[in-house]
DNA sequence: CGCTGTGAAGAAGTTCACAGCC
DNA sequence: GGCTGTGAACTTCTTCACAGCG
Protein backbone atom coordinates (compact mmCIF):
# COMPACT_ATOMS: atom_id res chain seq x y z
CA UNK A 1 0.00 0.00 0.00
CA UNK A 2 2.96 2.10 0.69
CA UNK A 3 3.40 3.12 -2.98
CA UNK A 4 0.07 4.28 -3.58
CA UNK A 5 -1.41 8.39 -3.71
CA UNK A 6 -1.98 9.69 -0.66
CA UNK A 7 -5.91 10.61 -1.24
CA UNK A 8 -6.75 13.97 -0.26
CA UNK A 9 -9.11 12.58 2.02
CA UNK A 10 -6.94 10.52 4.25
CA UNK A 11 -4.62 14.07 4.49
CA UNK A 12 -7.97 15.83 6.04
CA UNK A 13 -8.88 13.31 8.17
CA UNK A 14 -4.93 13.31 9.65
CA UNK A 15 -5.45 16.29 11.76
CA UNK A 16 -8.20 14.96 13.42
CA UNK A 17 -6.47 11.33 14.76
CA UNK A 18 -3.48 13.68 15.59
CA UNK A 19 -6.41 15.52 17.84
CA UNK A 20 -7.98 12.19 18.60
CA UNK A 21 -4.07 10.73 19.93
CA UNK A 22 -3.20 13.64 21.85
CA UNK A 23 -6.43 13.48 24.10
CA UNK A 24 -5.68 9.71 24.59
CA UNK A 25 -2.10 10.50 25.40
CA UNK A 26 -3.69 13.05 27.93
CA UNK A 27 -5.86 10.37 29.45
CA UNK A 28 -2.29 8.42 29.76
CA UNK A 29 -2.76 5.37 27.28
CA UNK A 30 0.44 4.47 26.18
CA UNK A 31 -1.63 2.17 23.50
CA UNK A 32 -4.71 3.33 21.07
CA UNK A 33 -6.77 0.97 18.75
CA UNK A 34 -8.12 1.90 15.42
CA UNK A 35 -11.21 1.42 17.31
CA UNK A 36 -10.78 3.13 20.59
CA UNK A 37 -9.18 6.16 17.86
CA UNK A 38 -12.03 5.78 15.21
CA UNK A 39 -14.35 6.58 18.47
CA UNK A 40 -12.62 9.56 19.01
CA UNK A 41 -12.80 11.34 15.67
CA UNK A 42 -16.28 9.50 14.32
CA UNK A 43 -15.00 7.38 11.67
CA UNK A 44 -14.71 3.23 11.32
CA UNK A 45 -11.95 1.92 12.69
CA UNK A 46 -11.01 0.45 9.17
CA UNK A 47 -10.96 3.78 7.66
CA UNK A 48 -8.21 4.54 10.29
CA UNK A 49 -6.21 1.88 9.34
CA UNK A 50 -6.59 2.04 5.96
CA UNK A 51 -5.48 5.80 6.37
CA UNK A 52 -2.54 4.98 8.49
CA UNK A 53 -1.31 2.27 5.83
CA UNK A 54 -0.76 4.95 2.89
CA UNK A 55 2.49 5.70 5.20
CA UNK A 56 3.76 3.11 6.86
CA UNK A 57 3.28 0.07 9.50
CA UNK A 58 2.87 2.14 12.71
CA UNK A 59 1.03 -0.64 14.89
CA UNK A 60 1.82 -3.59 16.38
CA UNK A 61 -1.38 -6.30 15.22
CA UNK A 62 -2.96 -7.53 18.42
CA UNK A 63 -2.29 -4.47 20.76
CA UNK A 64 -2.97 -1.15 18.50
CA UNK A 65 -1.22 1.53 17.90
CA UNK A 66 1.78 3.56 20.63
CA UNK A 67 0.00 6.55 20.95
CA UNK A 68 3.07 8.70 21.32
CA UNK A 69 4.65 7.46 18.56
CA UNK A 70 1.90 7.61 16.15
CA UNK A 71 1.07 11.01 17.17
CA UNK A 72 4.84 12.32 16.27
CA UNK A 73 4.50 10.37 13.12
CA UNK A 74 1.38 11.89 11.99
CA UNK A 75 3.00 15.50 13.47
CA UNK A 76 5.73 14.48 10.77
CA UNK A 77 3.40 14.03 7.89
CA UNK A 78 1.87 17.08 8.38
CA UNK A 79 5.07 19.07 8.83
CA UNK A 80 3.81 19.89 12.36
CA UNK A 81 7.31 18.70 13.62
CA UNK A 82 8.62 22.13 13.42
CA UNK A 83 7.51 25.19 14.40
CA UNK A 84 4.93 26.98 11.60
CA UNK A 85 5.34 30.67 11.53
CA UNK A 86 1.82 32.28 10.42
CA UNK A 87 0.84 35.77 9.59
CA UNK A 88 -2.83 37.21 10.75
CA UNK A 89 -3.98 39.74 8.42
CA UNK A 90 -7.00 41.72 9.45
CA UNK A 91 -7.68 42.37 13.18
CA UNK A 92 -11.24 42.58 12.63
CA UNK A 93 -13.78 40.88 15.42
CA UNK A 94 -12.92 37.60 13.64
CA UNK A 95 -9.04 38.77 13.33
CA UNK A 96 -8.85 39.09 17.01
CA UNK A 97 -10.95 36.25 17.76
CA UNK A 98 -8.20 33.97 15.56
CA UNK A 99 -5.52 36.46 18.05
CA UNK A 100 -6.87 35.34 21.37
CA UNK A 101 -7.58 31.54 20.37
CA UNK A 102 -5.22 29.29 22.32
CA UNK A 103 -5.83 26.27 20.33
CA UNK A 104 -3.39 26.70 17.56
CA UNK A 105 -0.35 26.14 19.88
CA UNK A 106 -0.95 22.39 20.60
CA UNK A 107 -0.54 22.07 16.45
CA UNK A 108 3.06 23.68 16.34
CA UNK A 109 1.76 27.09 15.22
CA UNK A 110 3.01 30.18 15.90
CA UNK A 111 1.03 33.50 15.24
CA UNK A 112 4.11 35.78 14.37
CA UNK A 113 2.82 38.61 13.20
CA UNK A 114 -0.73 40.56 12.73
CA UNK A 115 -1.44 43.29 10.16
CA UNK A 116 -4.54 45.49 9.49
CA UNK A 117 -4.85 48.49 7.31
CA UNK A 118 -6.31 50.81 9.63
CA UNK A 119 -3.84 53.30 11.32
CA UNK A 120 -6.50 53.24 14.60
CA UNK A 121 -5.31 49.91 14.79
CA UNK A 122 -1.70 49.87 13.92
CA UNK A 123 0.54 49.45 16.84
CA UNK A 124 -1.90 48.42 19.21
CA UNK A 125 -0.48 45.28 21.42
CA UNK A 126 -2.75 41.95 21.83
CA UNK A 127 -1.44 39.23 23.20
CA UNK A 128 2.15 39.95 23.03
CA UNK A 129 2.01 40.71 19.53
CA UNK A 130 2.19 44.70 18.23
CA UNK A 131 -0.27 45.18 15.21
CA UNK A 132 1.39 46.54 12.22
CA UNK A 133 0.33 48.15 8.92
CA UNK A 134 -0.08 45.65 5.76
CA UNK A 135 3.20 47.77 3.96
CA UNK A 136 5.06 45.62 5.96
CA UNK A 137 4.20 42.53 4.60
CA UNK A 138 6.68 42.57 2.26
CA UNK A 139 9.07 41.87 5.18
CA UNK A 140 7.43 38.24 5.37
CA UNK A 141 9.94 36.33 3.74
CA UNK A 142 12.64 37.78 6.18
CA UNK A 143 10.85 37.15 8.86
CA UNK A 144 10.52 33.39 7.89
CA UNK A 145 6.68 33.35 7.58
CA UNK A 146 5.17 31.55 4.79
CA UNK A 147 1.99 30.91 6.17
CA UNK A 148 -0.95 33.34 6.58
CA UNK A 149 -4.50 33.74 7.86
CA UNK A 150 -6.68 36.42 5.77
CA UNK A 151 -9.40 37.93 7.84
CA UNK A 152 -9.98 41.07 6.04
CA UNK A 153 -13.55 42.05 4.35
CA UNK A 154 -14.33 40.19 1.49
CA UNK A 155 -13.60 42.93 -1.13
CA UNK A 156 -9.73 43.28 -0.17
CA UNK A 157 -9.14 39.34 0.42
CA UNK A 158 -8.21 38.95 -2.96
CA UNK A 159 -5.58 41.56 -3.09
CA UNK A 160 -4.71 40.85 0.58
CA UNK A 161 -4.00 37.19 -1.41
CA UNK A 162 -1.94 38.76 -3.95
CA UNK A 163 0.35 40.56 -1.83
CA UNK A 164 0.89 37.39 0.63
CA UNK A 165 1.83 35.58 -2.18
CA UNK A 166 4.31 38.14 -3.86
CA UNK A 167 5.58 38.33 -0.10
CA UNK A 168 6.41 34.12 -0.46
CA UNK A 169 3.57 32.91 1.52
CA UNK A 170 3.07 29.41 0.00
CA UNK A 171 -0.41 28.56 2.20
CA UNK A 172 -3.42 30.37 2.79
CA UNK A 173 -6.21 29.66 5.56
CA UNK A 174 -8.83 32.23 3.91
CA UNK A 175 -11.88 33.64 6.04
CA UNK A 176 -13.39 35.94 3.55
CA UNK A 177 -16.62 34.58 1.66
CA UNK A 178 -15.37 34.76 -1.72
CA UNK A 179 -12.69 32.16 -4.39
CA UNK A 180 -9.18 33.41 -3.99
CA UNK A 181 -7.14 33.00 -7.00
CA UNK A 182 -3.68 31.97 -6.99
CA UNK A 183 -0.97 30.46 -8.73
CA UNK A 184 0.12 26.84 -8.29
CA UNK A 185 1.96 25.94 -5.83
CA UNK A 186 -0.10 28.35 -3.49
CA UNK A 187 -2.19 26.29 -1.52
CA UNK A 188 -5.59 28.32 -0.07
CA UNK A 189 -7.86 26.61 2.14
CA UNK A 190 -11.36 28.89 2.51
CA UNK A 191 -13.25 28.75 5.77
CA UNK A 192 -16.49 30.32 5.11
CA UNK A 193 -18.91 30.17 7.90
CA UNK A 194 -21.82 31.27 6.02
CA UNK A 195 -21.91 28.96 3.82
CA UNK A 196 -21.54 25.87 6.05
CA UNK A 197 -24.10 27.03 8.02
CA UNK A 198 -26.00 27.43 4.79
CA UNK A 199 -26.57 24.11 3.98
CA UNK A 200 -27.43 22.87 7.70
CA UNK A 201 -31.53 23.69 6.91
CA UNK A 202 -30.88 20.79 3.94
CA UNK A 203 -30.76 18.31 6.34
CA UNK A 204 -33.26 19.37 9.20
CA UNK A 205 -35.71 17.82 9.64
CA UNK A 206 -39.13 20.46 8.17
CA UNK A 207 -39.94 22.66 11.22
CA UNK B 1 -31.34 12.30 -13.99
CA UNK B 2 -34.27 13.87 -11.86
CA UNK B 3 -34.63 10.63 -9.98
CA UNK B 4 -31.17 10.08 -8.49
CA UNK B 5 -29.56 10.27 -4.95
CA UNK B 6 -28.53 13.88 -4.58
CA UNK B 7 -24.56 13.33 -3.65
CA UNK B 8 -23.51 15.30 -0.61
CA UNK B 9 -20.31 17.07 -2.31
CA UNK B 10 -23.84 18.61 -4.98
CA UNK B 11 -25.51 19.71 -1.56
CA UNK B 12 -22.03 21.37 -0.45
CA UNK B 13 -21.62 23.30 -3.32
CA UNK B 14 -24.95 24.85 -3.36
CA UNK B 15 -24.23 27.45 -1.06
CA UNK B 16 -21.38 28.51 -2.98
CA UNK B 17 -23.42 28.66 -6.60
CA UNK B 18 -25.79 30.76 -4.43
CA UNK B 19 -23.05 33.09 -3.40
CA UNK B 20 -21.80 33.75 -7.32
CA UNK B 21 -25.31 34.03 -8.46
CA UNK B 22 -25.73 37.05 -5.96
CA UNK B 23 -22.45 38.15 -6.91
CA UNK B 24 -23.70 37.83 -10.13
CA UNK B 25 -27.13 39.97 -9.69
CA UNK B 26 -25.60 42.46 -8.10
CA UNK B 27 -23.36 43.00 -10.90
CA UNK B 28 -26.70 43.51 -12.87
CA UNK B 29 -26.23 40.05 -14.97
CA UNK B 30 -29.79 38.69 -15.55
CA UNK B 31 -28.32 35.59 -17.24
CA UNK B 32 -25.53 33.59 -16.33
CA UNK B 33 -23.32 30.98 -18.10
CA UNK B 34 -22.26 27.54 -16.24
CA UNK B 35 -18.91 28.69 -17.56
CA UNK B 36 -19.28 32.29 -15.49
CA UNK B 37 -21.23 30.43 -12.68
CA UNK B 38 -18.18 28.19 -12.28
CA UNK B 39 -15.54 30.79 -13.03
CA UNK B 40 -16.89 32.38 -9.92
CA UNK B 41 -17.20 29.50 -7.43
CA UNK B 42 -14.10 27.73 -8.80
CA UNK B 43 -15.24 24.71 -10.53
CA UNK B 44 -15.76 23.15 -13.97
CA UNK B 45 -18.77 23.95 -16.31
CA UNK B 46 -19.84 20.44 -16.54
CA UNK B 47 -19.95 20.25 -12.51
CA UNK B 48 -22.31 22.94 -12.52
CA UNK B 49 -24.48 21.41 -14.87
CA UNK B 50 -24.71 17.79 -13.36
CA UNK B 51 -25.38 19.69 -9.75
CA UNK B 52 -28.33 21.66 -10.48
CA UNK B 53 -29.54 18.81 -13.33
CA UNK B 54 -30.30 16.82 -9.69
CA UNK B 55 -33.03 18.85 -8.99
CA UNK B 56 -34.40 20.24 -12.72
CA UNK B 57 -34.02 22.04 -15.86
CA UNK B 58 -33.43 25.57 -14.69
CA UNK B 59 -31.41 26.48 -17.91
CA UNK B 60 -32.02 27.70 -21.56
CA UNK B 61 -29.71 25.83 -23.60
CA UNK B 62 -28.03 28.92 -25.96
CA UNK B 63 -28.24 31.34 -23.21
CA UNK B 64 -27.79 29.29 -20.03
CA UNK B 65 -29.50 30.24 -16.86
CA UNK B 66 -31.42 33.08 -15.66
CA UNK B 67 -29.09 34.50 -12.27
CA UNK B 68 -32.52 35.83 -10.46
CA UNK B 69 -34.43 32.32 -10.81
CA UNK B 70 -31.73 30.13 -10.38
CA UNK B 71 -30.89 31.50 -7.05
CA UNK B 72 -33.93 31.99 -6.15
CA UNK B 73 -34.65 27.66 -6.86
CA UNK B 74 -31.01 26.90 -4.92
CA UNK B 75 -32.77 29.00 -1.77
CA UNK B 76 -35.57 27.00 -1.64
CA UNK B 77 -33.17 23.63 -1.94
CA UNK B 78 -31.30 25.21 0.51
CA UNK B 79 -34.72 25.81 2.85
CA UNK B 80 -33.29 29.28 2.96
CA UNK B 81 -36.20 30.87 1.15
CA UNK B 82 -37.54 31.11 4.48
CA UNK B 83 -36.10 33.34 7.55
CA UNK B 84 -34.10 30.31 9.87
CA UNK B 85 -33.84 31.64 13.55
CA UNK B 86 -30.15 30.35 15.14
CA UNK B 87 -29.09 30.54 18.80
CA UNK B 88 -25.57 31.14 19.75
CA UNK B 89 -24.43 29.55 22.28
CA UNK B 90 -20.98 30.99 24.20
CA UNK B 91 -20.18 34.45 23.71
CA UNK B 92 -16.64 34.46 24.12
CA UNK B 93 -14.11 35.55 21.82
CA UNK B 94 -15.76 33.65 18.65
CA UNK B 95 -19.20 33.91 19.77
CA UNK B 96 -18.92 37.58 19.94
CA UNK B 97 -17.27 37.98 16.14
CA UNK B 98 -20.45 35.78 14.97
CA UNK B 99 -22.52 37.87 16.70
CA UNK B 100 -21.31 41.12 15.25
CA UNK B 101 -20.71 39.20 11.92
CA UNK B 102 -22.73 40.89 9.04
CA UNK B 103 -22.42 37.95 6.30
CA UNK B 104 -25.19 35.65 7.49
CA UNK B 105 -28.34 38.18 6.48
CA UNK B 106 -27.90 37.41 2.76
CA UNK B 107 -28.92 33.65 3.63
CA UNK B 108 -31.92 34.09 5.67
CA UNK B 109 -30.43 33.94 9.18
CA UNK B 110 -31.46 35.44 11.83
CA UNK B 111 -29.49 35.14 15.02
CA UNK B 112 -32.32 35.75 17.51
CA UNK B 113 -30.96 34.60 20.79
CA UNK B 114 -27.21 34.48 22.35
CA UNK B 115 -26.62 32.52 25.41
CA UNK B 116 -23.67 32.53 28.01
CA UNK B 117 -23.10 30.26 31.51
CA UNK B 118 -20.85 33.44 32.72
CA UNK B 119 -23.19 35.57 35.35
CA UNK B 120 -20.93 39.17 34.12
CA UNK B 121 -21.99 38.42 30.51
CA UNK B 122 -25.84 37.62 31.09
CA UNK B 123 -27.66 40.67 30.36
CA UNK B 124 -25.26 42.37 28.31
CA UNK B 125 -26.48 43.65 25.13
CA UNK B 126 -24.73 43.14 21.94
CA UNK B 127 -26.18 43.65 18.52
CA UNK B 128 -29.41 44.30 20.09
CA UNK B 129 -29.36 40.64 21.36
CA UNK B 130 -29.60 40.61 25.20
CA UNK B 131 -27.35 37.71 26.17
CA UNK B 132 -29.43 35.04 28.20
CA UNK B 133 -28.23 32.56 31.01
CA UNK B 134 -27.85 29.05 29.31
CA UNK B 135 -30.39 27.69 31.30
CA UNK B 136 -32.72 29.93 29.13
CA UNK B 137 -32.19 26.93 26.33
CA UNK B 138 -34.99 24.89 27.47
CA UNK B 139 -37.66 27.36 25.55
CA UNK B 140 -35.87 27.18 22.45
CA UNK B 141 -38.52 25.49 20.93
CA UNK B 142 -41.09 27.81 21.77
CA UNK B 143 -39.24 30.61 20.41
CA UNK B 144 -39.14 28.84 16.99
CA UNK B 145 -35.30 28.02 17.18
CA UNK B 146 -34.49 25.05 15.54
CA UNK B 147 -30.90 25.69 14.76
CA UNK B 148 -27.61 26.57 17.34
CA UNK B 149 -24.09 27.56 16.69
CA UNK B 150 -22.11 26.17 19.61
CA UNK B 151 -18.97 28.54 20.16
CA UNK B 152 -18.20 27.30 23.93
CA UNK B 153 -15.02 25.70 25.37
CA UNK B 154 -13.89 22.23 24.33
CA UNK B 155 -15.23 20.31 27.67
CA UNK B 156 -18.53 21.94 27.76
CA UNK B 157 -19.25 21.32 24.05
CA UNK B 158 -20.82 17.79 24.52
CA UNK B 159 -23.43 18.97 27.30
CA UNK B 160 -23.97 22.30 25.24
CA UNK B 161 -25.18 20.02 22.21
CA UNK B 162 -27.02 17.67 24.27
CA UNK B 163 -29.18 20.70 25.74
CA UNK B 164 -29.78 21.97 22.42
CA UNK B 165 -31.48 18.52 21.43
CA UNK B 166 -33.16 17.96 24.16
CA UNK B 167 -35.04 21.75 23.68
CA UNK B 168 -35.28 20.42 19.90
CA UNK B 169 -32.98 21.79 18.32
CA UNK B 170 -32.05 19.71 14.69
CA UNK B 171 -28.98 21.38 13.22
CA UNK B 172 -25.71 22.46 14.99
CA UNK B 173 -22.99 24.38 13.52
CA UNK B 174 -19.58 23.43 16.13
CA UNK B 175 -17.01 25.53 16.40
CA UNK B 176 -15.21 23.70 19.48
CA UNK B 177 -12.59 21.47 18.34
CA UNK B 178 -14.40 18.17 19.30
CA UNK B 179 -16.36 15.31 18.16
CA UNK B 180 -20.06 15.59 19.32
CA UNK B 181 -22.71 12.72 19.34
CA UNK B 182 -26.07 13.42 18.77
CA UNK B 183 -28.83 11.16 18.01
CA UNK B 184 -29.60 10.49 14.02
CA UNK B 185 -31.69 13.20 12.91
CA UNK B 186 -29.41 16.28 14.02
CA UNK B 187 -27.24 17.22 11.86
CA UNK B 188 -23.95 18.14 13.42
CA UNK B 189 -21.39 20.58 10.94
CA UNK B 190 -18.31 21.07 12.55
CA UNK B 191 -15.65 23.87 12.11
CA UNK B 192 -12.67 23.78 13.37
CA UNK B 193 -10.21 25.67 12.24
CA UNK B 194 -7.07 24.63 14.22
CA UNK B 195 -7.85 21.38 12.30
CA UNK B 196 -8.02 23.37 8.47
CA UNK B 197 -4.63 24.94 9.42
CA UNK B 198 -2.96 22.23 10.53
CA UNK B 199 -3.36 20.15 7.09
CA UNK B 200 -1.89 23.61 5.47
CA UNK B 201 1.87 22.58 5.56
CA UNK B 202 1.42 19.44 4.14
CA UNK B 203 0.27 20.90 0.90
CA UNK B 204 3.42 23.67 1.17
CA UNK B 205 6.65 23.14 -0.75
CA UNK B 206 9.21 22.88 1.95
CA UNK B 207 10.67 26.33 3.30
C1' DC C 1 -23.83 28.18 -33.36
C1' DG C 2 -23.89 28.31 -28.24
C1' DC C 3 -25.07 26.43 -24.15
C1' DT C 4 -27.75 23.06 -21.44
C1' DG C 5 -28.74 18.30 -19.80
C1' DT C 6 -27.23 13.61 -19.25
C1' DG C 7 -25.90 8.63 -20.01
C1' DA C 8 -21.68 6.40 -19.92
C1' DA C 9 -16.80 6.12 -18.76
C1' DG C 10 -13.45 7.03 -15.49
C1' DA C 11 -11.41 8.38 -11.02
C1' DA C 12 -11.50 8.62 -6.17
C1' DG C 13 -12.67 7.04 -1.83
C1' DT C 14 -14.85 3.55 1.35
C1' DT C 15 -15.93 -0.91 3.05
C1' DC C 16 -15.16 -5.69 3.32
C1' DA C 17 -13.09 -9.86 4.49
C1' DC C 18 -9.44 -12.17 5.75
C1' DA C 19 -4.35 -13.34 5.94
C1' DG C 20 -0.83 -12.70 9.16
C1' DC C 21 1.41 -11.42 13.30
C1' DC C 22 1.60 -10.75 18.53
C1' DG D 1 -8.02 -14.36 20.85
C1' DG D 2 -7.17 -9.67 19.39
C1' DC D 3 -5.81 -6.30 16.37
C1' DT D 4 -3.24 -4.66 12.24
C1' DG D 5 -2.54 -4.29 7.16
C1' DT D 6 -4.37 -4.71 2.60
C1' DG D 7 -6.06 -6.51 -2.06
C1' DA D 8 -10.50 -6.66 -3.97
C1' DA D 9 -15.31 -5.36 -4.24
C1' DC D 10 -18.14 -1.74 -3.94
C1' DT D 11 -19.92 2.90 -3.70
C1' DT D 12 -19.69 7.65 -4.62
C1' DC D 13 -18.31 11.45 -7.24
C1' DT D 14 -16.26 13.64 -11.41
C1' DT D 15 -15.38 14.12 -16.17
C1' DC D 16 -16.38 13.32 -20.82
C1' DA D 17 -18.71 13.60 -25.06
C1' DC D 18 -22.40 14.57 -27.43
C1' DA D 19 -27.56 14.79 -28.35
C1' DG D 20 -30.89 18.30 -28.49
C1' DC D 21 -32.96 22.70 -27.96
C1' DG D 22 -33.22 28.02 -28.52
Amino acid sequence: MRYHRVPNETVRRLPFYLRGLLLSLHWGRLCTSSQELADLVGVRPWQVRKDFSYFGDFGTPGVGYDTARLAKEIKKILRLDVVQKVALVGVGNLGSAILAYTGFGIYGFDIAAAFDIDPKKVGRKIKNIVIEDVSNLRALKKRKINAAIIAVPQESAQQTADALVKAGVTGILNFSPCYITVRRKVKVITIDIAMDLARLPYYMPAG
